[in-house]
RNA sequence: GGCGCUAUCGUCUAACGGUUAGGACAGAGCCCUCUCAAGGCUUAAAUACGGGUUCGAUUCCCGUUAGCGCUACCA
């Protein structure tokens, strides 16, 4: 059984390119029926934090996906080290007492590429014991095969045969001078303790994996299967980063936003993947039968934001197709929390109302609030009373429908289609057409033109508020 | 600079070496209609460039160009 992890490190939020790489690990996982792991790498003391461990898990519990087993590499040092001393052991790793900050200078060695610091790699044994004894801090690092120049390999499951010269890898750090790892011995540590049988991970990491073979080689254990993902890039074309995009990039973002986790889901799996078929829309579980490697694709998607939109259009699509094929007593609960957080009250019994009315109006949830702000406020927002008159009209005839209305609404039956034949039969008496009835009260009702369907609309409202609005806007008409 | 990776409509993508290069989103137009949506129909839009290999290249090979990634005692 395959078992394969998903290793954040908390030192910035959960970003979708991270979500990516969990949900394609995820997917993997229970379509081969094996283990997803979640493991946290935080062994960079020094720029973890708290809010992102946090930021890390509301997102993964936002996408409701779950994981079987989780570790944080902090409470596994013991094992990292062990690793190091093994690879030590073999005359594989060497200690490296220059200081950090002095490494500068050397960087570039004769062809660009810096290889070691001079003097340290070929150190003898009793003065590196004798140095090291004496409490003199240093690193270890992995002594890169020099002798033969030999190519390092590994078959990508995505990127198919790779191959690297020794001659391009430098010596490499496994501990730091406080003694704990660095990125590659830990990872590879535990992906080896932990049976990790597939790394499934960002193709930022290609390039690393040469290194990484090396130490399962000298370590002495077997190497996973690698499969590495195209990156999710912005519209530049560079990496998606929170320096540069801004909280674009945040999976709480999308949530905040109103973002159904699926659709989300459903979105990045077809950056960098398909199921090789025209299907776009797939559920959980046609996502999980259609998941194969091979299905993934080897260069970088752009995730298609601007300024002024910062959601791809095509997860709002997809967001906007699963909010009108849901329930409408879900979508209704699914809103409540945005209209509440903007400070309104409302009765669960009014949103139900509601809620079928701008079901295929809206993309996020959020906009809840500017499809149907005037079912939250007692007073509406200011307009202007032209809107009131409807093409081929004036203002004398906006004011003869209004009364008209006024009058009808009085007594009518307020359900949609009481409503509904009542105001037909209005515009009928009056000779007008339904469109030059109907405009008027709806801009009356709801303070614009564009709205929702308007016999459901008045219904939400009910006898008292549209009564009140039309009066409100027949004051508003009379001067003209 | 060195090394690695990539290259099909604006974007995401499909295409055993043989297709009028397909789909989706976004765009345009029409229909439907109480506005807006939704829905239906129609439309515009791509194989980076140059060489090979082949009867035939989007597809295989080489080069060019461009982009990205790595090049830390970060992950």
């Amino acid at each position: 059984m395959p078992r394969v992890r998903f290793a954040p490190s908390p030192t910035g939020f959960l970003h979708i390119g991270s979500a990516r790489t969990f949900i394609f690990n995820w997917l993997y996982a229970r379509h081969m029926g094996g283990t997803m792991i979640l493991r946290i790498d935080d062994t960079d003391v020094g720029r973890n934090s708290e809010a992102s461990l946090t930021s890390i898990y509301e997102g993964l519990r936002w996408l409701d996906l779950g994981w079987d087993e989780e570790y944080r590499q902090s409470e596994r040092l013991a094992l990292h080290q062990r690793m190091a001393e093994a690879i030590f052991a073999n005359g594989l790793a060497y200690r490296d007492f220059t200081p950090a900050e002095a490494a500068q200078g050397e960087k570039s060695g004769a062809h660009g590429t810096w290889l070691f610091h001079t003097g340290m790699r070929e150190m003898a044994t009793a003065e590196s014991d004798r140095r090291a004894a004496a409490g003199e801090p240093f690193a270890l690092r992995f002594r890169v095969p020099r002798d033969r120049e030999r190519q390092v390999r590994f078959t990508d499951c995505v990127y198919g045969e790779q191959a690297k010269s020794t001659a391009d890898i430098e010596d490499f750090a496994l501990l730091r001078s406080d003694g704990l790892p660095t990125y590659h011995l830990a990872s590879c540590a535990d992906d080896a303790d932990l049976r990790i049988s597939h790394i499934i991970r960002g193709q930022d990491h290609l390039t690393n994996t040469f290194k990484h073979v090396l130490i399962f080689e000298a370590a002495g254990v077997a190497a996973p299967q690698f499969a590495h993902l195209p990156l999710l890039v912005a519209p530049d074309g560079t990496k998606l980063s929170k320096r540069r995009h801004g909280p674009v990039v945040s999976v709480t973002t999308y949530r905040d936003a109103g973002f159904l986790p699926h659709a989300f889901i459903n979105f990045l799996c077809l950056l960098g993947w398909s199921p090789k078929d025209d299907r776009e829309r797939l559920t959980r579980q046609e996502l999980i039968d259609a998941f194969s490697l091979e299905g993934i694709n080897r260069s970088n998607a752009v995730v298609n934001f601007t300024e002024a939109d910062p959601f791809d259009p095509k997860a709002a699509h997809f967001n906007a197709e699963l909010i009108r094929t849901m329930p409408v007593e879900e979508l209704a609960e699914r809103l409540l929390p945005f209209v509440r957080a903007a400070g309104h009250q409302v009765e669960p019994g009014i949103m139900a109302q509601i809620a079928p009315l701008i079901q295929e109006r809206i993309k996020l949830l959020r906009d809840v609030l500017t499809a149907a702000d005037f079912f939250f406020v007692e007073e509406l927002a200011p307009y202007d009373a032209a809107e009131l008159i409807p093409k081929k009209g004036d203002a004398a005839l906006a004011l003869r429908v209004l009364e008209r209305a006024g009058e009808v609404l009085a007594t009518a039956d307020f359900s949609h289609d009481g409503l509904e034949a009542a105001l037909r039969q209005a515009a009928q008496d009056l000779g007008l057409k339904a469109g030059q009835m109907f405009e008027p009260i709806r801009v009356a009702v709801c303070g614009r033109k564009t709205a929702p369907p308007l016999f459901g609309t008045l219904a939400a409202l009910g006898r008292q508020t549209s009564r009140k609005r039309i009066g409100q806007a027949i004051e508003k008409l009379k001067p003209i």
